[in-house]
DNA sequence: GAAAATATTGACCAATCGGTCCAATTAATA
DNA sequence: TATTAATTGGACCGATTGGTCAATATTTTC
């Protein structure tokens, strides 16, 4: 988060410089995301992140409908921001499929690393809280969850075809075992402080991708 | 939840009545766990708890010094809880190992399902808002899941002994590997109200320990 | 230059938060 | 019966919550 000094002038905003004024709204998704991603929705007030991004409650009401709409708005953005590195790491097509996925799990354990484990899933943390939030929230969370899947599931697909993995396998099945358990290995990292869960968890992941399977 | 009449007298309960009025203080944890595992902590006040439970905010007072208190308090009610119900099962001498596993497990499910998957595990709902907790429940959590692990681990060994599962599986590795996947599991559950993430998860685990590992 | 459009600002609001405090009530003790 | 211990009950407190709004500032359009 660079919190530079963005002077952000009022009044109406001259036409040429990008969008109308999107600095603002910009500003506000980075600071909620970095928020949210550490301590979820529900125990986050709107004035933590005023004042983190240094911008005035009224400038926030003017972004956004609501705190709800900014959080699927952060959703939106965090799930965007997501889907780009899954796909900068799955489609290298220079690099053998499963080796793709290593990389990826490499640079999220990275990621974490890089905050001492203190950030974990936006949309797991959102998954986990949503007994407590706005219905709204559920099939935008879902939606996500697909999204990812589907991405990795194509990449396990060309493992199969690559013959790195056994054509037995299901690999949306394997997809979406992935990422369940895999919102479970990043809980436990932020619980702990430490990669030793995400290491686990891939290990026995890649280790069933050895296995051969016949029966669905 | 039985929310059953239990009158409450006011005054100084009598000596013979079990323990010192421990009533009051057991619906107050009885309570607390039922909605800390649908909401978790953050966004659960006080005053929810005791609408919820009749009670009056002196009591809750005199009962616990804080809110933390009380979280604390929740944590280990559900974990000894939880430890009987995993002992139930997995010291189960007249079921074979793994079958206790799947036994387990189809419990579990069939917990989540009589509450409509809106609730999910305590300890991992607290674990993904750790970012926003006092820091005090920390080690509490982490101490949950090593004795969860450890008691999960005694049963692969069981199954490793009854030569259900190959030599050569690190029990407590796989331990961990199913409590970090299992709490994914859940999460997920919760968001899709529905059983599948549980199945597929379990199944995936399965298959994992039918593999035969020799480098570990 | 006047008017309209767009964006910023922070004081303000009702509701809720965790927590305090003490009166009221009842049982045990003397 | 008087005193003390234990527990209930709820009014109250300052701080914080999500959200509103009229005032202000700036640019565009006429």
């Amino acid at each position: 988060m660079s919190t530079m000094p963005a002077p952000r002038r009022r009044g109406r905003p001259p036409r040429n410089s990008a969008e109308p004024r999107q600095d603002t709204r910009a500003l506000l998704v980075r600071t909620g995301v970095a928020v949210l991603t550490e301590k979820g929705y529900s125990s986050v007030g709107i004035d933590e992140i005023l004042r983190l991004a240094q911008v005035p409650k009224g400038s926030f009401y003017h972004c956004f409908e609501s705190r709800e709409a900014f959080g699927h708005a952060l959703i939106a953005a965090y799930a965007d921001y997501f889907a780009r590195k899954l796909d900068r790491w799955l489609l290298d097509a220079a690099t053998p499929p499963l080796q793709r996925l290593r990389r990826f799990i490499a640079d999220a354990r990275q990621g974490m690393q890089r905050h001492g484990f203190a950030r974990g899933c936006l949309v797991g943390n959102l998954g986990q809280e949503m007994g407590a939030l706005p219905a709204s929230f559920r099939a935008q969370l879902e939606a996500v969850f697909a999204d990812w899947q589907a991405r990795t599931a194509a990449c396990l697909r060309a493992a199969q075809q690559a013959g790195e993995i056994g054509a037995g396998h299901d690999c949306a099945a394997l997809a979406q075992f992935f990422w369940i358990g895999w919102e479970g290995a990043v809980l436990r990292a932020k619980l702990q402080r430490s990669a030793a869960p995400l290491d686990v968890y891939a290990q026995g992941f890649f280790q069933l991708l050895k296995s051969s399977i016949i029966k669905q």
